[in-house]
DNA sequence: TTGTGTTTTATTGCCTCC
DNA sequence: GGAGGCAATAAAACACAA
């Protein structure tokens, strides 16, 4: 059989099947996305069809619908994605907003340090210089005002809130280290570090 | 009317199962 | 080895804007 002849013969036969048909079909398909050989003969018959196109249309309509559910999937999974980037990205303007506070109460922590040192001086200049001031001394009244105790406090409690950033500093991906959401973390599957939703 | 994109029907080739 | 399923593809039928 010559080509052109093949394609004359595929012309005459193909046509699309009526909206009865269709609705027969489909309405099998719900209970029965592949039904056996007397099922397919039975509805050949019904519909006034050839068993091979009643079996050619279930295996179309499998393919049809494995792409519907596939697209469904990917549109549920590409919401939830969009959802963590979100998050993610919220997440991380909160932790430079917070690195920054850190920053500024380092700069105050050294400044404490620095007048507690002058203050230390000046305790050795007194009492060189006048060892009257020695009992004040010892009392704790005179030379410590109370501002600058509560600050050592302050400083103590600071101390741990620096450790905890530190730790944060070195596990988080920073903008810095050229980490980004989409290209390091979220898509490295194959890295054993910790992944970022785990912080 | 026509060009173009989408949907539907059908074919082909390969694979798996019995 | 034959039957049936699936993926890829061809080609007809259809929809629709310009």
């Amino acid at each position: 059989m010559s080509t052109s002849i093949k394609k004359a013969s595929k012309n005459n036969n193909r046509k699309r099947f009526s909206d009865d048909q269709i609705k027969s079909l489909e309405t099998t398909f719900e209970t029965e996305a592949r039904p056996e050989l007397r099922l397919k003969q039975h509805l050949a018959n019904k519909l006034g069809l050839q068993p091979r196109q009643v079996a050619i249309w279930f295996q179309n309509k499998r393919a049809r619908s494995k792409s519907k559910q596939m697209e469904r999937e990917y549109s549920i999974l590409k919401s939830n994605y969009d959802k963590l980037a979100l998050q993610f990205e919220a997440l991380r303007k909160e932790n430079q907003t917070l690195l920054i506070q850190v920053q500024r109460l380092r700069k105050m922590a050294d400044k404490i340090d620095g007048e507690q040192n002058d203050n230390k001086n000046h305790i050795k200049l007194a009492t060189s210089e006048n060892p009257r001031f020695l009992v004040d001394i010892n009392s704790h009244e005179l030379c410590i005002p109370n501002d600058i105790s509560r600050k050592a406090d302050f400083l103590e409690e600071e101390a741990d809130v620096l450790n905890m950033v530190q730790l944060a500093e070195g596990s988080l991906a920073s903008p810095e280290n050229g980490c980004s959401f989409d290209s390091c973390t979220f898509l490295d599957n194959t890295s054993n570090s910790p992944q970022w939703w785990d912080f």
